[in-house]
DNA sequence: ATCATAATAGACCGATCGGTCTATTTTATA
DNA sequence: TATAAAATAGACCGATCGGTCTATTATGAT
């Protein structure tokens, strides 16, 4: 990895977070700044403009709680099981946040509605991604007669990321795990409820 | 009502779905400028700045939300019939957008997280009063009977608060109601479970 | 009709914004 | 070690931001 490459990284890897707390206005090329120990020379030779950076630390963010949640996953055989890697891992959320300022689609998706197109798309295909692992997670379990036939992959999904985001954005807001324990709780009897 | 107080109705009228849709901090004095057709001068003459009036237009759209669901709740009388105004409107969310620009507790939480307090109170607040709304219809139908006694008022509240914010997020970022429609066919099965 | 209130038009303020540019120095790699 | 690549420091740009102020005009209620 060439020194450009390496200093690449590290603006996206120490500006991540800021963008996903601040959003992408309310983050300033200062802020980054300081957070990188950087001059503005340098982050304009490696990034073009703000926008290519604010892509490249979405694209960050949301990788990251991908591979933890994926990695948890696999480390698991049954469909069912899988599935409970949500319910445990955010039910978690606020006691170790492991990504700092909430969910990153769904705080992009708030700003980005008119404002920003390319963070728009960004954050509906992480969604879409997100639902599509969960319906092949189901899929899989049908097959296996793990879960019962008459589950419904894509509407299962639809709800799963329903209640997760509906419970972050209020246990972010209250700021007490209350509203995450529960619905948390919920999901989880809804998964269990998949059995065939 | 004197000229001053009509005035400022008006620039909270005309200018609370800016707000909503663009946000606090993308909202200019600018852009309140032109939606009121009136001079910087006579905007400062009513508000203080531009936080009391950010505070106002949250006022005003939440009591319009309110205010809808209310006159429908009203009209029903059975406990489990008030529940399902919910689905039954947030349904058309897209269609019928009777707030644009979204859910003002959903807009207000994601960016007053730690920019602005005051906002940040009034969402709370607002998001207080609902899930209390619901949990009173609860306990009166379980009081007559119409819902079953083991009813977990405080509990529905919060998972019906977390599908409906949660799909509206899906909704808005998609730009297709097929997650309101998925969600509010779940949501309307769950009150209808109720059911004593 | 009078007089206080409200609204106008716009110059002006300091601060911050994203972004550019240059000349100089440091550092990595071949 | 030589050379190319990378980072520095900071002046500078135009635009926009929220907000102030003043002198003038319009308009409301009594």
């Amino acid at each position: 990895m060439s020194k450009g490459e390496r200093t690449r990284q590290l603006i996206v890897e120490k500006t991540a977070h800021i963008f996903n707390a601040k959003g992408y206005a309310g983050t300033s090329m200062n802020d980054i700044m300081e957070a990188t120990g950087l001059t503005k020379g340098c982050l304009y030779g490696n990034f073009e403009n703000k926008d290519e950076l604010a892509l490249a630390a979405f694209d960050y963010n949301f990788g990251h709680v991908t591979s933890i949640i994926r990695t948890k996953i696999l480390e698991r055989t049954s469909a069912i099981d899988k599935l409970l890697v949500y319910p445990e891992t955010y039910r978690d959320f606020l006691r170790v946040p492991f990504i700092n300022g909430g969910c990153p689609i769904l705080n992009t998706s708030t700003e980005a509605d008119d404002t920003h197109p390319m963070l728009k798309k960004k954050a509906i295909g992480a969604l879409k991604y997100w639902q599509t692992g969960i319906e092949k997670i189901i899929a899989r379990g049908v097959e296996s007669k793990e879960i019962k036939p008459k589950a419904n992959g894509p509407e299962f999904a639809i709800i799963l990321t329903s209640l997760i985001e509906g419970a972050i954005m209020q246990a972010k807001l209250t700021n007490r795990s209350t509203e995450l324990d529960v619905t948390m709780n919920f999901l989880e009897k809804m998964i269990r409820d998949l059995k065939a």
